[in-house]
DNA sequence: TCTATAGTTCGGTCATAAACGAACAATTGA
DNA sequence: TCAATTGTTCGTTTATGACCGAACTATAGA
């Protein structure tokens, strides 16, 4: 298979982590790998979206350093680069999760759903 | 003068907040303001864009509850939502300013400049 | 070998947003 | 009242990215 690319820790901005992490599938994905405390396959992650979609999500976390991605058999297993973000922006990545733990339960309380297809018509 | 919106605390959401902060000119004039201490007129903001460009940005980061704006005179008076972004994502704010200190330093020693145009033919 | 599973890549659509200059509005000060 | 200053709005261009389905690759297991 092909060579997944993970930049370097000294690659990894501020601008495109922030940015990989402002859309709420990808955000959600974060927290579920988060949450876990363990690798996540794709299959997975709880979102209602085209798996092609998906992938493409995962590539962008991975492209931003967020995630490492590993093959397993046919599967792509996806951690936290938690060390490598530690060290570059300290506590960014405990904070975010944080608040996102806040924002869903504000949300919740509001019966938002941002992640589900809205089936009431 | 137009009454400018500014959404309730309660309505501030985490993925608007990172997207705001994910652009490199509106992460520096977030940090502009918060390193100054005071608010910052848009004329201060030492960003190399076209001054409508620059209003844009000012309304995105209204619109996303991170700034607050205020009119003096024929100014406008932008300052950091403190106190609000603070009770909705405790942290959230110092750990992405320190993690932007440390970004704008590693770039500086790379000569990376990010915010200026590159004369260098 | 054949099939199912897991994920990637490609081609396309659509929406958003970043950028600019020009024109406009509002305020200050001469 | 007139000009300068400060910022907003509008129209346009351009680039990016989120999304999908279809086709593809690679692995595992029967």
């Amino acid at each position: 298979m092909k060579l997944l690319h993970h930049p370097d820790r000294k690659d990894i901005r501020l601008p495109s982590v922030l940015y990989a992490l402002s859309d709420p599938v990808r955000l959600h994905m974060v927290a579920q790998i988060y949450n876990s405390g363990e690798e996540q396959a794709c299959k997975c992650f709880d979102v209602p979206i085209a798996k092609s979609t998906l992938s493409q999500h995962a590539r962008a976390l991975r492209e931003a350093g967020i995630t490492h991605t590993r093959a397993q058999g046919t599967q792509r297993l996806l951690s936290l680069r938690t060390e490598d973000l530690n060290a570059r922006f300290p506590g960014l990545l405990d904070t975010v999760m944080n608040a996102y733990r806040k924002d869903q339960q504000e949300a919740n309380l509001r019966n938002d759903h941002p992640l589900e297809e809205t089936q009431q018509g």
